[in-house]
DNA sequence: ATGGCTTGAGTGTCAAGA
């Protein structure tokens, strides 16, 4: 089976992106951030009609993410439990004996900056969550739009980008404590190209130049990881009239959709 | 250059993204 990410920067906008792009990527589940809508407007049938199940956990105007899969989803969660917060950013459900778990997280505007303290609470609020959710469902994957690079190679220029924000050393520890929860990067797990990247600015002509950052990511419990077979981000979408800034991130994984 | 695009709000122009 495979599953994906993808930032769509208002789904409103994007839904005939992501219908064509499921028409031609008929991945068994599609986790979407920035739907930008409240849940009572969103596309259901459309996506139904596509062959497409959905959760929602909205908002009007900002964040908002979506659980797409062919399969019944099962044990829905909306937000982080315990973590008083009034963006919606993080949707959980089960599909296919797999536990799926949508986040968006916070993009923390600069470091230093209030939003920015508030990124770190976040990512360390969901690590504790995410600890609870793996003795659960050990058969776990965390995808979403991490607004963080990892590493230095995730960044097209590490010089200009040195202690940034989505590449300063306090939220690239947060990103390894959550691979320390056992969690494996995807695309990490095999050879990759130099400079793939996952989002790049609509400014200065970004993508045409290559001038991006990998930010969005599919982090899989153990069994999923031994299972997985390739991770991809697809540049095509990008390409399109009026795309979103993200890039879908697709992961295959050897194992039977139930 | 605190900018450069894009979206949503709402109808003039700003907040937020990354």
């Amino acid at each position: 089976m495979k599953i994906a990410t993808w930032n769509v920067n208002s789904l409103k906008v994007r839904l005939p992106h992501v219908l064509d792009w499921l028409a031609a990527n008929p991945v068994d589940v599609l986790c979407l951030q920035e739907t930008k809508m409240e849940d009572k407007v969103f596309p259901y049938s459309e996506l139904e009609v596509a062959g497409y199940r959905a959760a929602h956990n909205g908002q009007k105007t900002y964040n908002g993410v979506a659980i797409l899969a062919r399969g019944e989803m099962e044990d829905v969660r909306r937000d982080i439990a315990g973590f008083a917060d009034e963006q919606k950013r993080v949707l959980a459900a089960t599909v296919d004996g797999l536990r799926i778990v949508c986040a968006y997280m916070p993009n923390g505007q600069a470091v230093g900056s209030d939003k920015y303290d508030y990124k770190l609470r976040w990512l360390e609020a969901l690590a504790g969550c995410l600890r609870e959710e793996l003795q659960r469902w050990p058969r776990l994957a965390l995808l979403g739009d991490y607004n963080i690079a990892p590493e230095d190679r995730d960044v097209h220029d590490p010089v200009a980008w040195k202690d940034q924000i989505l590449c300063s050393e306090p939220e690239r520890a947060a990103f390894r404590r959550l691979v320390d929860l056992g969690l494996a990067d995807a695309f990490r797990l095999f050879e990759q190209p130099p400079k793939i990247y996952s989002w790049w600015d609509y400014r200065q002509m970004g993508f045409r130049l290559n001038r991006g950052l990998r930010i969005d990511h599919i982090l899989l419990a153990p069994p999923l990881a031994a299972a997985c077979r390739a991770c991809t981000i697809d540049k095509a979408p990008r390409k399109l009239e009026r795309p979103s800034d993200h890039a879908p991130v697709v992961a295959a994984l050897e194992i039977e959709a139930a």
